[in-house]
Parts: C-alpha cells; structure tokens; sequence
DNA sequence: CTGAAAGCGCTTACAG
DNA sequence: CTGAAAGCGCTTACAG
C-alpha cells in the first residue's frame, strides 16, 4: 500500500510541489500545458491528496464530530440525518459517536475528537440535561469549547456550549393540551421519562401548568416515571393501569413510550384511540405508520438540522447571542381522536 | 483559539520534545522526576495532542469510515451498531457516510474517506448488491482498496473488496420456508425488493427453489417486486391484493415490508395472524415490538459488526481467503401462527 | 536517561 | 507564471 504523493508526481511532471498544488487547488496561476500535464500524472497514478497533510497546514480538517446518546432513537436519528445532508452539502464529514448517555464515554468522546482537530462538535442529550450534573462535566466542556465550538440542542446549561439551539416545546406541549381540552376530554394522565432528565422535568411542568390553565383533570396516580424507550413505555403503561381509576388521555414523554403505552394497553384489551386516547411527542418517523398512528408534537427537523451544521460556519455573524430558538407543531392523527 | 503545542510544553519543561512525546505515549525511559513535571504542565494548559500531526506520521488514523445506504434502516442500523462498539474497544472513531445508494454519492465518500487516511472502509448496500452494475463503479473499489481496505457484506462483486461477509441467508430462507410448511400451511406469497437488487434475486431464487422442495404452491400473481420500505411494503401488498386469490401466507423481502404489508392488510380488515400470516427477514430490533410481533429470520449482528471490525486488525491472519460466512436463525413469533 | 535532527505530505507567502 | 523554503505538530531512530 505504498501510497505516490505530491512529490512524486512534481518530479515526474517536471515542476515544483507549489505547482501541482496549485493544480490540485485551483489555486494560482499554472500554464495552461503544465496543466494538463500534471492533470495527466495525477490521473495515471490515482493520486489522492493527503488530507492529513493539508489539514494540518490549513488548521481546517472537514470534519465534524457528534456525540449523541443513541442514533437508534428516532428523534436523534432525525437530527442526525439532517445534519449530515447539511454537512455534506458544505463538504463536511461527520464523526457519529454514541455515548447511551454515559459521561464517561462522553468525555473519552470529547477528548478524541478535540485530538482529531474536528472543526465542531455536537453534543446531545447526556449530561447537558442532566438536572443534577457535577459540575466539572460542565466544566470540561467550558475547557473544551475554548479550543472547539460546540453546538448543542435542549441543553439545559448554557455555558457548556458554543450555541444552544433550543425548541419551543412549551408551546407544542400547551397546543396538545388545548387540542384534548378542545375535544372534550376532561381526565389526563402522562407517562414521564426519567426523573431527574431536563425533558421530563420541563415537560412535567408544562404538564401541570396547562393542565390547570385548560381546566382538565389529573392526579398523583395517573403522572408516572419511567423511560424514553418502548420497554420503559410499557412498564410505564403497566404502572398506570394499577391505579384505581384510568384517564381518558395518556400523554407520553415521546413517541417511542407511546407506542410502548399502546403496545401494553392492546395486551390488556384496551384499544387506542376507541377505549383510551395516547399522545406521544417528537414526531418520529414511525409516528405515522404505527398502528394508530400518534398525535403528536412535531420536532422540525430540517431546520434543526440545518441550524446545528450553519452554526459551525457563521458563527458570531448570524447568532448575536447564543441560543437559537425553534418552533414546534401539533400533529394530528388516529391516536387521540 | 490557539493552541497549545508539544514545544510549548518542552521550553516550559526545559526538556526536548521527544521527551515530552515520550511521556504522552508512555514510550521509552523518562525519569521521574521529569515525567511529573511534563503531566504538570500538560495538566495546567490543557493540552491535547494534535492526532492529525501523530497519524502523518505514524501512518495511521484511528478512523474507519462506513458508507451505507440508510442508518435509519434498521439492518443497517444493527449493523453500524455492533460495529461502532468494537471499534470504540480498539479505539477508533467512525465517520459515517448515508449514500442513499446513491452511486455518486457512493464516489465522493469513497474519495474523502481516502483522503482522510482512513484505516479501512466499510462499505454497504448500493452499488455491491446491483447485478447490473456497470463496470467502472467495480474498478473504481478496486483501485481504492490497493490504498485503503474495504469490508463488505454480502456483496456480490468479490473482487471490489478485501474481506467480504455473507450472511448465509439461503439457510434462513429454507428454514422458514420449512417452518411454514410444517404449520400446514400450502398457499404462498412473497413480496420481494426492487428487481435487479441481489438481496431480491437471491431471495427469489431461493423462495422458488424450497417452496418446491417442500411441496408448496404459489404462483406469479403472489409474486410481487416492490421495496426495502415500509411503503414499499404497503404498495406491495396493495398489488397482491388486487389478485383473483390469496395466499395463506405472505413472505417478505424484510422487517420492515412486513411492516407495511400488515399495515396495509389491517386497513383492509385482514387480521394477521388471524386471517392471513405474513413473515419478515433481518429480526430487526422492532420486529417482537410491532403489533402482532414478526416471525422472522435473525441476522447475526453481534457477530457481524465484530468480523466487520475485526477484519482490519487481524487481516491475513485470521482470513484465509477473502469470504466470512456468517450464521442465520429462524425466529418464530405471532405474525405467522 | 536525554536531545538534535530528520521526516510525515501538504500549502503558502515570498522572491524572481 | 514558477520554485525554494519554511512551517504545520508530531514521532522515532540515532548518538551520546
């Protein structure tokens, strides 16, 4: 695997690095001959620059790194690929790294894409929402940001991150609540993840605030902990239907526990939306195909995705301070009808 | 932004850069009292060393690319998965590359990921599994892996990869194929992929081959090319609904048609497994989740995204000849009872 | 145990 | 339009 590099292809050409260079970059002036003799040198030995080399030069090395808990969650995942649309479309490659939330591995992460010189870093879910971090995970992203940007979203400390791209899920939770206020139903439960999590301590606040506000029923019975998983939906599910009474909703966390909530109900006899109404939050892919498909709080993915790439490039121009809001929207479908 | 080097390290330490080198890597004698004062000061500025300078260097990135059709397709998904575990073991970080089965798309990533130093490429889906595939997309891998090597799996150009992995999906199919007749069953279908896709000629070769040896029936109208989608399993079903009869039991290219083809049965009012049975191929993580939950074949991910890995290390050694073949399982559950 | 020096493969002022 | 040379930040023989 011995690999030809600029030199050679100088000598035979017949001309300096500095030439072939400029022929690789287009970068300038080069006699139109010497062109297209070194084109032909490049060509009969598939040359391919050394992007190591170049990247060291340039302190610019197109790549970018993404630390997320599990790219086989729905919601990640659609980030994630719209990210790397973004990215490709600006000649970025992107780093995938899973960390299943584990700050360890987080950190081992982090320090091996600041080694690789990535000109980004985007980091989600894990510690930055993490309602009672030690300090020093943050403060090792206060160090590390100093060397790399780092781009967050939902992140629920502020100094750990470069920009934080925040979405409204205020208000798409206040529209599903307004949405089962409207259709008449008066009982409402939730099924909450982790507690402890920023997603499910803001959504259990949202959950109290509006249930109030819209006059609906809830209590202490029908609001459960449990996961962000289709398992963790099931015993969540499972949990709920101990209690003495049932609600005529249950609200879910996400998507993903709804349809373990739905799975669960089905065993027990109870159909979704005839017998009980579900909602998830997100809108996954899979949100529309499931059977019932599932109202829910729709993420705007293209624009986050976009967002979190742009971030990196027009850093300081378009950001005057370092958070990015984006809006939500209220899905309709068979879950909650 | 700027950064700390080794030679910042070296003046404050009053010692020689390869000292410094040393004490980092661990490498050569370095007395004591030296090493503390070097991890001091490379403690008190943060420094981390610069990979790109280590990897011009040592030849070598600690990087892997894998270019792939669609993380969000749960085979592939599995796949990156067990994959992005074992190499996180030995150490390496993985760029990710969703080509769409885009074949251009397939080059630029090929191209950057060699550019980059990768140390291996890992290359699913698109061009490898198309029987019309014109030649220069073959010539093309074979001259990257000359620089470069490239894992497949089963891909059917053996000569544009290293190491090529096969799932021995033959056994599977005939395992099921078995399976179903066993249950008595005689009428069956199959809703197979795109035509021209090896993952569906094989599938249909082998599906014509055991429904004879077991003494089933089927006939062209069960026969229908669609997708690798959901959608594709919706449209699929669709078409075979439209036929004068049914079959008893419908055969899916994958998971996930089986998905849609239910789907699409249950808008229709036939229950599965109740009124027709239908299985899948991959055992994807959603196939005991969906409702009802998908007999199926398991591919082995674990296994292979360790081979898929391990194949950069213990290359030549462990591999006699370019070919891992790996074992397939029938898995039973409600869709086909 | 330690350091000077060469080299990894590029790019870009700079001088001509 | 062109080339010599320095430099990016490391690592490793080699000599002491």
């Amino acid at each position: 695997m011995t690999k030809v590099t600029i030199y050679d292809i100088a000598r035979e050409a017949n001309v300096s690095t500095a030439m072939v260079s400029r022929v690789i970059n287009g970068s300038g002036p080069v006699k139109q001959e010497k062109r297209e003799k070194i084109l032909e040198i490049i060509n009969k030995y598939g040359y391919v620059p050394n992007a190591l080399a170049r990247s060291l030069f340039k302190k610019e090395t197109k790549m970018l790194g993404i630390i997320l808990p599990d790219i086989s969650n729905s919601f990640f995942l659609q980030i994630y690929q719209e990210a790397e649309k973004r990215a490709l479309e600006l000649g970025y490659n992107i780093i995938l790294c899973n960390s299943l939330s584990d700050y360890s591995l987080e950190s081992i992460f982090l320090k091996s894409l600041v080694e690789k010189q990535v000109d980004g870093i985007i980091f989600l879910g894990g510690r930055v929402n993490d309602c009672n971090l030690k300090h020093r995970y943050i403060e090792e992203m206060e160090e590390i940001k100093k060397k790399v940007p780092i781009v967050t979203i939902n992140n629920i400390y502020d100094e750990a991150s470069t920009i934080n791209i925040v979405t409204d899920e205020e208000k798409g939770f206040k529209d599903l609540i307004k949405f089962i206020a409207e259709k008449g139903y008066k009982k409402v439960g939730m099924i909450l993840g982790k507690k402890g999590i920023s997603s499910t301590e803001t959504k259990k606040e949202y959950f109290e605030k509006y249930i109030g506000k819209f006059n609906l029923e809830t209590n202490d019975e029908w609001i459960v902990y449990s996961g962000f998983s289709i398992n963790a939906g099931i015993k969540g599910a499972e949990k709920l239907l101990s209690s003495k009474t049932l609600p005529e909703v249950i609200m879910c966390i996400n998507d993903v526990v709804a349809m373990g909530v739905i799975r669960r109900l089905h065993q027990v006899g109870l159909k979704v939306p005839d017998d009980i109404k579900v909602t998830g939050f997100d809108d996954i892919e899979l949100a529309k195909i499931f059977i019932p498909s599932l109202t829910t709080v729709s993420q705007n993915y293209k624009e986050i995705g976009k967002i979190v790439i742009n971030a990196f490039i027009n850093r300081n121009e378009l950001y005057s301070n370092n958070k990015i809001i984006v809006e939500t929207k209220l899905i309709c479908r068979e879950s909650c009808n």
